[in-house]
DNA sequence: TTGAAAGCGATACCAT
DNA sequence: ATGGTATCGCTTTCAA
């Protein structure tokens, strides 16, 4: 079963190509009974359009590509699932690539992803990223983009992000509290939006609560805890310290599961010798050991509206000159890991 | 700056586009001089070739598309990593479809990757899918297609499997030989080929271990665990039999994840009052509590394999008339939840 | 070794 | 309301 064209169809129908094609979209002047006829013809033949055609001849592919740090990241990947939601209904196909927090893999993905000319962009940057000239080209040159989660303000353009000072700060607030007097903070690249709303909340509450922010006690893992070790690092020094911390409180998904992991390790008990509680996506905290005190983001919301802008940039006739910073809100869980039973 | 094309080089080169084109693609009937040139003059303006004229023209578009049923599970997750790890290298983009276990958003997805013109198709199929001709009419029409983990034999083309049947039976002997006499199985979809290979797996162990195979300690979860209220229902069936089993064998993440949570809900102690272990890619088992006796699948490898098989089908000159089915090792990790301390 | 030209499938302008 | 045709960017056959 060979796919037809238009061709096909205006040839079987004794019509010319323009008409049918025409008739596909339903164009105002093209009779009724002649559109009728058209598409039942299509609808029985099974007619796709050929969208490489359609893509050389309107520079759109109705692709959108999307580039983030790491697919099986529990966060991204639910990111990813809204993504794909929106974008199923609006009949979208999504393209995924990632950068294993390489700002030169970034890169080298935005170039695939833009040769195959997908009509925009889902963008959540790599920690390594502190240039964003090859965003601006990009934008400059007029394809839409949306950042979420990891953004900049270097390119004017919808924003989607948690309400990470707010996140910060409530479990923060949350920690001293419950007594901890020494808390910490563990976070990823200082050079990433997320870190500096973080770290941003995460100062506020403490201030709130008359305890003093102390730059040795927020420590950075450059990968985002993609390396055990490199969290393994930072643990170890706060650990070293004249002064230990009580408490952590850790920034994102890996980094909270891998000083989970590395406290326990160490057989320093949770939170009898050390508080945990942190951003985190993973879906069964009541399962863990002590069960684990989290903030938790709308991953796949971030992923729904972060699609729905872009195909609205898409699709807008006019150029968009009104972008919007859209912060979701986070939930704090508040379980055993943070010393309350 | 815009994007050039293969006949502005030719202006400016004062070549005909026949002969950039040539030169671009390494023909040997080009002078090196000239391909130095023309490579030299591309390279320098950022020449990037129109991908849709390209597919137009070849048919090939240099996108797989994969066909799944759930992105964020964790499982599926690190397979698609493993997949785009291999594109990347290849110079491949990967279109990324989710089902939910509907064999009716399976089609529509397939219809949808098709007519886009992926040139090659990974799949895991829906547990809803009895009716393979979907698969069988794109195969005829000479689509290259891989199936991974959720197979089947009606097309006759590439598989990538875990062991499923050793991964069940090894943890079945584990149950058995740590005194575990009513060993019960909750399941996904009794159609799909990964159900068949555990059941058997188990069945198997039960026998070498003088235990009677029972018909009703083995529980389908139609939805494969995606939803919380089968398992629920499937869990408590055993719970209200005359003779409950005294553990539980799951044979995926989700179930695993579910029967973990409900367990806990219901105050019934793992290991105490029962076993439990089962298929999971949950990365930390250990942190559970208790910490969880698990078969793991190599996801990641296993996405790898099913992308370089399916590129080698794409490049390949001759038809491929044969066809392997890799079988990839599972690994029992033994832990508390299996009553082993 | 190089060039001219046809054609992939769909669209849109210009006629009629 | 419908048809003819140039065009998008690239590949490839045929000719030189």
């Amino acid at each position: 079963m060979e796919q037809i064209t238009i061709k096909d169809i205006a040839k079987a129908l004794q019509l010319s190509v323009s008409t049918v094609s025409r008739a596909l979209k339903g164009s105002y002047k093209i009779s009724e009974s002649t559109q009728r006829l058209v598409r039942d013809y299509a609808e029985k033949h099974n007619y796709k359009p050929n969208l490489n055609a359609q893509g050389l001849k309107n520079k759109k592919s109705r692709c959108i590509g999307v580039a983030l740090c790491s697919i099986p990241n529990s966060f991204f990947a639910e990111v990813i699932s809204g993504i794909e939601s929106v974008a199923y209904n609006k009949d979208y196909l999504v393209i995924v690539t990632q950068n294993f927090e390489s700002c030169e893999r970034e890169v080298r993905n935005l170039e695939n992803l833009t040769w195959r000319s997908v009509d925009g962009l889902l963008i959540s940057l790599s920690t390594e990223t502190e240039d964003y000239s090859h965003f601006q080209q990009l934008h400059e040159q007029g394809l839409p983009l949306v950042f979420f989660d990891r953004v900049t303000d270097a390119v004017r353009t919808h924003q989607v992000v948690a309400d990470n000072a707010g996140g910060a700060a409530s479990v923060t607030r949350h920690l001293a509290d419950n007594g901890y007097r020494r808390i910490a903070h563990i976070t990823s690249s200082p050079h990433i939006s997320i870190t500096k709303e973080r770290i941003a909340g995460y100062r506020q509450a403490l201030e709130e609560r008359g305890l003093p922010f102390r730059e040795d006690y927020v420590k950075y893992c450059l990968h985002g805890g993609m390396l055990m070790e490199e969290t393994a690092a930072a643990l170890d020094e706060l650990l070293q310290m004249t002064e230990p911390p009580d408490a952590i409180f850790t920034a994102s998904d890996r980094l909270t599961m891998n000083c989970f992991t590395l406290l326990r390790q160490r057989g320093i008990s949770i939170p009898g010798q050390m508080a945990l509680a942190g951003f985190s996506n993973f879906n069964s905290p009541e399962l863990l050991n002590p069960s684990l005190t989290t903030v938790k983001q709308p991953a796949f919301e971030m992923g729904k509206i972060a699609a729905e802008l872009l195909i609205q940039l898409i699709e807008s006739k006019r150029e968009v000159k009104d972008f919007q910073r859209i912060v979701l809100p986070t939930e704090l869980e508040v379980r055993a890991s943070s010393g309350c039973f």
